[in-house]
DNA sequence: CGAGATCTTGACAACGTTGTCGTGAAGGAT
DNA sequence: ATCCTTCACGACAACGTTGTCAAGATCTCG
């Protein structure tokens, strides 16, 4: 009983039983040719039913399957069914909902995913790209860093699609779905002057990121349009990569005059910014909205106002559109205001 | 799933320029045979310093990356440097977290990762098993259903690897990596009876979850070891896979005599609970310890006492079990109480 | 200096599939 | 009956790589 597992996982799948049936294997049984085989197994037509039935059975009798590798080897168009998706971090609740979305998709169509995570390394994600071209992805669903723009314009050249999510790029003509960070970004602004609040922090990622970026341009229109001042003193937009986060906030509170309001651009900085307010004791005095929902948001006391995102719609959006030859454009899936 | 769905498909990566080099264009390059390139490419033995040189410059020049179809139909080991991946949900942070702990160990060697979820749907966790063996993984690591044997055992018996992650199955002899759940849920009901709980309720996942079985296990023994009566109605172990969660929760706390602390068996109910609770007034009151640490439990009011799980290290030690021809054994990877 | 031994290199088959083409049989029109 | 078309199927090359083997060049050692 065990002695079958134990020989199996030693030596190489090699000869036995073990061998997986291929189209000649099932040629055999069914006595016709291996290409006969092939083309029931592709659905291709030429073939009277009476043979194709005879084919399909043999084939289930084997458990047929074919060998993914021979097919994309030899395929005209190279294709495999495979998608690669490289992404920030898969542990992030954005990212991973994100993930999933394209998995829906992907599954839905039969094709399988890659999935990596770059932690913002630019080398990582060089070395995970190079990686899923070496294995011939129909499509490479990224987000990407600032400077992907190079390699990511080698991955196209050699003709696989390339589709953008969360993050775009200049000059790169490619699928893209992004949300609309400017204006969600103003959106919660506008909801705490609407509130009364004029001096409002803003805690954001290193600018190198570009949501980071649209995030802290709706900042400023907000604070443009009702006439308020920005005070570059309440502004920090930096770090957030690491764990200076803590530091960077308790200085903002520190301030002679500080913010009665706090923006923040993405939900570990919203979740480290109601850590510190509770543990100062000013989660009821200073107001706080965040970019991003988070599980629970609406279980803190006080509750936490978000600028939700659907990322699970983003993945599926941009799974689609590397599914679809024709998918092209920058698509825009909105964010909500979610007061509380 | 058919082995290149139409759906898949579409039209040829744009050829063009893009073609990609092969061992041929870099032998021409270098003016040597392929089979001198393939060698040089995979560092055997038998070429001299200066030819060697020579092809490595070719390659640099043309940027050649070897053909990993062709490499997986050709090499006698089967191998593709490909790890599939099969959880319940990509989404949820425990297996998130396992995704990453895998895959972190997995770039390290090489190893590209498919990932897919399987929200405990039978046939979607053949088709992918499927999928990816038609795929040659060289491990399939998955958190398997109850009745996952029958399929999975046909995968080892085509000499590929399978590693079971946080779930197991019963003659099944491969390398495994658990929680020790019934200590675990044992030490979070005894914390609950050493602060002078006798009616403690016990929300759980359905029983036909591995996990659910032990955790549950737990709960009684802790309760027969200090001579509390197990009462049945206050136990529920169904459900909670969809939605019904909160009214089973409700209909706990509606009890003539109603428990005053509750185990939670996942993140998932933990959150639940703490929503009903909060709602109904009862967070001071009722005592709450959940399985899995979950983000945000700390700043809640009150915060939640967990079992910590650690599944990042679970996931990186299941690929570290799946890369080494040697491993075997189930591998227990402690909990700790983290009180609140 | 000759005879092995070793080292470097190349020719070629093979992996399992898809694409192209050829062939014999059946069907249709005259 | 004759010719032409269509249909069902098979033979074979090719994809880019690795594995096997043989051949020529070089080295070693008496």
């Amino acid at each position: 009983m065990a002695s079958l597992p134990e020989a199996a996982l030693g030596s190489p799948p090699a000869a036995g039983p073990g061998r997986r049936p291929t189209l000649r294997d099932v040629a055999a049984l069914a006595g016709v040719s291996f290409k006969t085989v092939s083309r029931v197994v592709n659905d291709e037509p030429g073939v009277s039913l009476a043979v194709a039935d005879r084919v399909r059975a043999a084939a289930d009798e084997l458990g047929y399957r074919p060998n993914a590798a021979a097919t994309a080897l030899r395929r005209a168009d190279g294709r495999t069914a495979t998608f690669g998706v490289l992404l920030e971090d898969a542990g992030n609740h954005f990212f991973a909902m994100l993930l999933r979305g394209i998995e829906d998709v992907a599954r839905e169509r039969g094709v399988a995913v890659f999935t990596s995570s770059t932690d913002l390394d630019l080398a990582r994600e060089r070395e995970m790209t190079a990686a899923y071209v070496a294995r011939q992805v129909d499509a490479l669903i990224t987000a990407p860093s600032d400077s992907a723009g190079e390699h990511l314009r080698r991955v196209i050249a050699q003709g696989r699609r390339v589709v953008l999510v969360d993050r775009t790029l200049d000059g790169l003509d490619v699928p893209t779905v992004l949300v609309d960070n400017v204006s969600g970004a103003r959106t919660a602004v506008e909801h705490l002057i609407a509130r009364g609040h004029r001096r409002i922090g803003f805690l954001g990622r290193d600018p190198s990121i570009y949501t980071s970026r649209g995030r802290y341009a709706g900042y400023v229109e907000a604070l443009t349009a009702a006439g308020i001042e920005l005070d570059p003193v309440l502004v920090h937009r930096e770090g957030f990569t690491g764990s200076s986060a803590r530091a960077d906030i308790e200085r903002l509170l520190d301030l002679t005059d500080p913010p009665t309001a706090l923006f923040t651009g993405q939900d570990v900085i919203t979740m480290t910014a109601v850590s510190v307010l509770q543990r100062r004791g000013l989660s009821e005095r200073v107001a706080l909205v965040g970019f991003d929902d988070f599980e629970l948001a609406d279980l803190l006391q006080p509750g936490v106002s978000v600028i939700a995102q659907d990322p699970r719609r983003i993945g599926a959006l941009a799974a689609e559109l590397a599914l679809d030859p024709a998918g092209t454009g920058v698509h825009l899936v909105p964010t909500r205001l979610i007061p509380r």
